[in-house]
DNA sequence: TCCCAACGCGCT
DNA sequence: AAAGCGCGTTGGGA
């Protein structure tokens, strides 16, 4: 999996830096640039000249089109009237051929770059420069016979392919007559395609006929399915009447496609004018559905829904468990592109391919408007795979189809399942809690301020309203501006309200109730409205996040709080966590990576000290704090380890000199005892700082970052922000990522050893099954030597597992996995 | 009634 | 002034 190496050994260092060795090109030892980036106009230009790889001056200079070559196409097409602010310059391949003849295998290899390229670049006409270039752009050969022709680009339809002859060829007849007339012609050639742009005669091209159908009647369905038998694999989708298929739901419509602009609806639920007979008299569930789901049982499948959605409908619908489903156009673009909000289907579709919006003639209401509007779903859902899987490498095709699909599928099985909760639990916490608030405001209404205030108003004083606790704190008990809110308010957060919590009781109060209301709302009657038959239900999202960390919502049971924040205000610190409970008879086993991110910090910097505290199984905050205060492990104090865990975890957010002064000013130390700490660490650990000015000057320089997993984080403008953000991306990703692998293949094992155990929670590092208990101790050491075993080769230190047991998720016992015993 | 911004806060 | 999320309430506007 390694064809890249984005991370690569430098002596005792792993240094970043993109070095392509997927063909041979790369082993040429006289090559100077690898990987050539294209040069010019990236926002929509005109033209994107491609030749056919970089020559000599090229390669030498790591600039495309320089040197003698380069300087003669310059003139060529300023003679010609271009613009070069109009035009992208790259080559199809990256690496130059140094005189040799393109091979399939090169551009086999090398093509997703260009691909890539040109799916942000967004030309309007792509110009082959030479014949080699127009063979492998074009699949033509021949650029005599070809001139002042456009061709479709080979792998993706949506681009037209202008070639032109290699400029270089006048070199070989200098002086003669012949070379006027050759140059004469090129120019010629040139200002041919600049005139057909000025006359607006490249356009995208219009889109092909349609095939679009929708099923009426019985005899229809079957014709479309005999038509469909033969076809190994569509694109699908379903259209819903809701988001999460509850009682009372419809599945109203599945639609394929299986070639561009050809789809097939299917309409189940028909509404408005088009009644459809069949739909009068049983047909759907005694004839049909059994139909459909024969159908789609035996087929490969690819869809736009994100799998677990599809899955869902399957499911509940049409009776089938597993849908084959290899593909999806969401996940395929977002390991292309990482941005959150991009991955609409008509946002991708309108991007890239002819297709015109269609999203607003949405109506489940009229069954053959819909109809058509799931054909469109259809259809851009196959065209979009066909546009982006070209450009996945082999690194981006593992991420895709060994890591991102495998486990929406596995997610897909625990939100599923879901989890069971203790009702009971969230009653018993939603009275105390109403108790709780009750007794609060009762203590800060004696409050001469807050009276004052409720007087003037004439209305009681609400915690939630954040202007009346800013009111309150600011004009009646005068209290002084600590922060500022985005907006440029004098903020109340609860960093504010903590700094006055000890010296103002009311405003101690105000902490408590927020806090209160906070946990009722969102944790108490916010979970308890979404229990159904006794079981919480999460969405994973595979795909939301920059960094490849899934996410959880509806609700969101990723942010359940910890004894220690709920025991601020709760008698009993465990309540919420109590109310997620096994099925009876079963266990909850709950397994951690302990500082994942720190340790893939030691990996990817390679500093020997951090290694070091890892590979000798220390607590790494007290030994970070015994190097840096240059004392024994037993000397470390309180407060030192504590700093020491400031600077770590600041460490891997980019912290800078002023965040950690700041905290440990808030900590009670001195700025000197700050500076101190933090020139010690540096002096400590250099290889963290080494490794972290290597990320910003990696995005400095190539405006991206791609782990060995290939997750890709994309930068704009390169602020301090961006900076912070490249130290970060790849440790929280790749922590990440090694458990996210961890739940996929033990959920797998789990599975294929058939024991009755499975996911039932997963939050970042941690990942909770459910076991049924004679089953327990097997599963527990099958876990622990999966998750703990991992390994990739850049991996230098050992990844530590915490297990911990019980029958729910707030009274969790540690276990000793040396004796396999339970602490008390 | 729905949508959005602002603010704040829960988690790793 | 420390990364990544989802979601609650309030309050304004369409």
């Amino acid at each position: 999996m390694s064809q890249y190496s984005l991370f690569h050994r430098q002596g005792r260092r792993i240094v970043s830096g993109l070095r392509c060795t997927q063909c041979d090109l790369a082993n040429n030892p006289d090559l100077q640039t690898n990987c050539m980036e294209g040069t010019g106009n990236r926002n929509r230009p005109t033209y994107l000249f491609a030749g056919v790889s970089p020559g000599k001056d090229d390669d030498a200079s790591g600039i495309p089109m320089v040197g003698r070559n380069g300087s003669l196409f310059r003139q060529l097409l300023s003679e010609a009237g271009f613009n070069l602010q109009d035009c992208f310059i790259s080559n199809c391949l990256r690496c130059t051929l140094a005189g040799g003849s393109p091979k399939k295998a090169h551009w086999k290899a090398c093509k997703h770059h260009f691909l890539r390229d040109l799916a942000q670049i967004q030309p309007q006409v792509v110009v082959a420069v030479g014949g080699p270039a127009t063979t492998l752009l074009a699949g033509h050969s021949g650029v005599q016979r070809l001139r002042r022709k456009l061709l479709p680009l080979e792998s993706n339809a949506n681009f037209l392919v202008y070639p032109i002859r290699q400029p270089a060829q006048l070199f070989h007849q200098e002086g003669r007559n012949e070379s006027i007339a050759l140059r004469a012609s090129m120019v010629d050639d040139l200002r041919f395609l600049k005139n057909l742009v000025g006359r607006n005669q490249i356009r995208r091209g219009a889109d092909v006929v349609l095939d679009y159908r929708t099923a009426r009647t019985a005899e229809d369905v079957d014709a479309f399915l005999e038509e469909m038998g033969q076809v190994p694999e569509l694109a699908f989708d379903f259209e819903t009447s809701s988001l999460f298929p509850t009682k009372g739901d419809r599945l109203v419509a599945v639609g394929f496609s299986w070639g561009e602009g050809i789809a097939r609806a299917i309409p189940l639920d028909a509404r408005g004018e088009t009644s459809l007979r069949w739909w009068l008299d049983g047909y759907l569930q005694e004839e049909l559905l059994p139909k459909l789901r024969e159908f789609m049982r035996r087929k490969k499948l690819w869809g736009h829904n994100a799998i677990q959605f599809d899955q869902k409908w399957s499911r509940a619908f049409l009776d089938l468990e597993f849908l084959d489903i290899d593909y999806d156009t969401q996940f395929g673009h977002y390991v292309l592109d990482e941005e959150r909000g991009t991955h609409g289907l008509e946002q991708l579709a309108v991007l890239h391919t002819n297709m015109e919006p269609w999203k607003s003639e949405f109506n489940l209401e009229d069954t053959a408007q819909l109809s058509g509007y799931l054909c469109k779903d259809c259809d851009a859902t196959w065209r979009l795979r066909k546009v982006f899987e070209p450009q996945l490498t082999p690194r981006k095709q593992w991420l895709l189809h060994e890591l991102i699909i495998p486990l929406a599928k596995e997610l897909d099985r625990v939100e599923w399942q879901g989890v069971r909760v203790n009702e009971q639990g969230f009653e018993d916490l939603d009275k105390y809690i109403r108790g709780r608030v009750s007794e609060e405001y009762e203590k800060i209404r004696s409050d001469s301020a807050v009276r004052a205030f409720e007087v003037s108003k004439n209305r009681s004083f609400e915690v939630d309203k954040h202007a009346d606790v800013r009111e309150v704190m600011r004009d009646y008990l005068k209290l002084k501006q600590v922060k500022t809110t985005d907006g440029g308010e004098y903020s109340t957060d609860v960093e504010v309200l903590e700094h006055y919590s000890d010296s103002v009781p009311t405003v101690a109060g105000i902490a408590a109730i927020r806090r209160l209301n906070k946990l009722h709302g969102t944790y108490v009657t916010g979970l308890r409205e979404a229990v159904i038959d006794g079981r919480l239900h999460t969405t994973y999202k595979v795909h939301g996040t920059v960094t490849g960390r899934p996410s959880s919502s509806n609700p969101n049971l990723m942010n359940i709080p910890r004894s220690d924040t709920a025991g601020k205000v709760l008698q009993d610190a465990n309540a919420i966590k109590r109310c997620f409970r096994s099925e009876d008879g079963y266990l909850l086993l709950q397994a951690d990576y302990s500082q994942a991110e720190l340790r893939v910090m030691a990996c990817m910097s390679g500093d020997p000290s951090l290694i070091d505290i890892y590979r000798k199984g220390l607590d790494a905050h007290t030994a970070t704090a015994a190097k840096v205060y240059g004392a024994s492990l037993e000397e470390v104090t309180k407060g030192q380890r504590s700093n020491a865990k400031t600077v770590n975890f600041g460490i891997i957010y980019g912290m800078s000199w002023e965040g950690v002064l700041k905290k440990f000013l808030a900590a009670g130390n001195t700025e000197a005892e700050a500076k101190s700490f933090y020139d010690g660490h540096k002096r400590t650990f250099p290889c963290i700082w080494a490794w972290m000015d290597e990320q910003e000057r990696l995005i400095r320089r190539t405006g991206e970052q791609t782990t060995p997993f290939g997750r890709t984080r994309h930068y704009g403008e390169i602020d301090n922000r961006a900076v912070r953000q490249s130290y970060n991306f790849p440790i929280q990703s790749m922590a990440s990522d090694l458990t996210l692998i961890s739940l996929v293949r033990t959920a797998k094992v789990l599975r294929q050893r058939n024991l009755p155990a499975r996911v039932c929670l997963t939050v970042y590092d941690s990942i909770v099954y459910e076991i049924r208990q004679d089953a327990f101790w097997e599963v527990c050491q099958l876990v622990h030597s999966m998750m703990a075993g991992i390994q990739f080769d850049w991996m230098q230190v050992p990844m530590e597992v915490d297990m911990e047991v019980g029958y729910t998720w707030g009274d969790l016992k540690s276990i000793d996995m040396k004796n396999l015993t339970i602490s008390s």
